[in-house]
DNA sequence: TCAAACTACAACCACTTGGTAATATAGATA
DNA sequence: TATCTATATTACCAAGTGGTTGTAGTTTGA
């Protein structure tokens, strides 16, 4: 019974990390998600993940809203296709894009969320620092 | 009112997402963004985030999970420690990393079962492609 | 058929990045 | 002091990538 790939049969819910535990184990596996990670490591793509997220857009609509050149949105939106992010539809002339999967802004909100934190907590811990050395100046 | 900073003072829960719907709108924070999943975007590093999942390693231990070379792990956990993936703690001559914000499991998982599905789906459509053209030979 | 609009693609360039070898630094031990 | 271990840093190279320009293909309308 090969399982080489990724949808385990048997356990219902495991994942790669657990899996990671002991050794390093199911490396395509951990290239599919750097793979989707890096879709989203840039900052054309995430605009152009933006821009959609009010509904489906034409290439042309998502050039105006990104102000993005023709042949880059058309290169990240092939990029996007390919993993799944966005779909695409082509309506006569125009080709409309929309986001493939709602979760995608789920995971964006999330981690949106947790990086505020994080900034909030650096700025007060600079602040500390910096009243710390004006010694209440 | 300077409002160029991520952290809203105003809205309570507003994120970036949804101000992107109308224009661009703060750069700063989808390049944020772009930075934390780009640190995620390479197999080496999530290697070393699944290595530390049980709890704090030293480097050598680390190496010793991954297989990877150690100027070049040393170069990932400097890059997780700025993007505050990981903190970092001395103990003699060795030093301990683990992973600062254990949410980050949680969004790996999130992210994971999301792919198993995608790719889920991504076999049975080509299993059905398959049999429609062997038609059942 | 001709022209215009829309999208995709190929080639190119500048820049970044992952990996490695060599070296540096610091602590522990003899 | 000399040596060994553990970690960090530097320099370098090959590979990958974002952006742009130019071009090709396709559809619509005159």
């Amino acid at each position: 019974m090969p399982t080489k790939t990724i949808a385990k049969p048997s356990a219902s819910t495991s994942n790669a990390l657990n899996q990671c535990e002991t050794s390093q184990l199911s490396p395509a596996a951990l290239g599919l998600m750097a793979d989707f990670f890096k879709v989203l490591s840039e900052v054309s793509r995430l605009q152009i993940v933006c821009s959609l997220k009010p509904g489906a857009k034409s290439v042309t609509e998502i050039i105006e809203a990104t102000a993005l050149g023709q042949a880059n949105v058309s290169k990240h939106l092939k990029m996007l296709t390919q993993a799944g992010v966005v779909s695409r539809e082509q309506r006569g002339v125009s080709v409309y894009y929309q986001i493939a999967n709602p979760f995608l802004f789920e995971l964006c909100d999330l981690v949106y969320d947790a990086l505020s934190v994080q900034v909030q907590q650096q700025n007060q811990h600079l602040e500390g620092l910096s009243s710390f050395r004006q010694a209440r100046k």
